[in-house]
DNA sequence: AATGGCCAAATTGTTGACAATAAAGCCATA
DNA sequence: TATGGCTTTATTGTCAACAATTTGGCCATT
């Protein structure tokens, strides 16, 4: 019963398929957010379609899917490799977020609904009290999720969110597991939350934009230092 | 010699390979962009296989690549077809686009070439003569493409500049071709474009921003007052 | 011993046939 | 005549074999 509910982000449980390049897919892409295939590796098609018992047609449209959401790069006559990890995309990433997210928020504070702005209040809620009984630890990861995801799915946009949450998403589980060791900003960020919820609230949409572009900065620059400082 | 250069931007000549999969993919963008396949139109692959001289599979991966620059939607077992002509998906690309453009024109003013911002002078000069010369009549459609091209490319960063060149350009192009009867702005986009120039010169990072974000939110709301008065 | 070109192995790109699913039309029945 | 279920047909999903390209290693030459 300490488990949080897993409902609202499309983590795993996408809108995927029930095709063998679907389920294929879901396959490979967890298998690369969790470290099962390391940054950089190579994929062999003839073995990954052993291994997950498809032929290579499937798979090989389950690789283009996988480059179209930026876990992997391809390139013609060559193949495919999942993303190296560097400095520079982690960042890269965050700015895009934070702009997306700013939008996101933005709109959200202008068209979301009063029962989506309860379910925010009811998970930051939940998030105050697990702070409160645990150490604070994990929130960090899996809470921000559900908590972000509602914002963007409040703003309305259909394309946006489709970037965010189809595309962008995996790309930053992976990155958030590779440097998965990095924790802190627990507190924080339940302000953060906080405020936002309060901005969106009151339908001051230039204020939420202010407060998210904000808290995707933070954190971006918490990873810069963290990254560039203990990485030699 | 009227011609503008079209080096620049990304515009046909994408970074695509050289294979069949490659180059179905920009045959059947540019049918799509340039309204050869209309939207909502189905993509019969037996079909388009024989016209395009390629088996299916190349063909399906082509489509697949369409589908996840947002040209074309797919269901299973079903298939896939052109994305629908739809107000609100026009303004939500706008929106996106105000995002996302925005951080570039920020990021650009911050880490721009002196060589960049040349550029930009040079290309606002020869658009300003073929505003005097000509009834300043195309610039919006090539011109502009060019001048944001730049800007992005200036930001640095690659994601971005993937996800804005790669991902929502052709979209972009689509529904400028598809609502290629409004016109309009050409002089006011010229006086914008100049403003811009300037704060990046300065290092402005919130003026650009401020002044791309209005640039676009400009243009979103003439689309729709054009898009919701003259429809029905 | 280092470098250059050539050959072979492995991997990717492509093809056509086969299987599974969904849409459309038909017939029977109420 | 309208409706419901069935059959047929067209289309998508999948497979295994074939062709083309790259990479790595080998040998000859300087």
């Amino acid at each position: 019963m300490n488990e949080i509910k897993q409902s609202s982000p499309p983590a795993t449980s996408n809108s995927e398929d029930n095709t063998l390049s679907g389920q294929t897919t879901i396959a490979l892409r967890e298998a690369i957010v969790t470290g099962q295939i390391l940054p950089g590796e190579k994929l062999n098609e003839p073995k990954l379609a052993k291994q997950h018992s498809v032929s290579r047609g499937p798979l090989r449209e389950a690789i283009r899917r996988l480059v179209s959401m930026g876990l992997v790069e391809h390139k013609p006559h060559v193949g495919a490799s999942v993303i190296p990890l560097e400095v520079n995309r982690v960042i890269e990433l965050y700015e895009v977020r934070e702009a997306l997210e700013g939008m996101a928020a933005s709109l959200a504070a202008t068209h979301m609904s009063e029962e989506g702005i309860g379910e925010l209040k009811q998970l930051l809620e939940l998030h105050r009290q697990h702070y409160q009984d645990n150490s604070g630890e994990y929130m960090q990861a899996e809470g921000d999720f559900d908590f972000h995801y509602l914002i963007i799915k409040g703003s309305g946009n259909a394309l946006l969110t489709q970037q965010l949450c189809n595309e962008l998403y995996h790309l930053i589980r992976m990155f958030r597991f590779q440097t998965s060791r990095f924790k802190a900003r627990s507190n924080r960020a339940l302000v953060e939350h906080e405020q936002l919820i309060y901005a969106i609230e009151n339908r001051d949409s230039a204020l939420a934009e202010m407060l998210m572009r904000r808290h995707i900065s933070r954190a971006k620059e918490s990873i810069r230092t963290y990254l560039t400082t203990e990485k030699p």
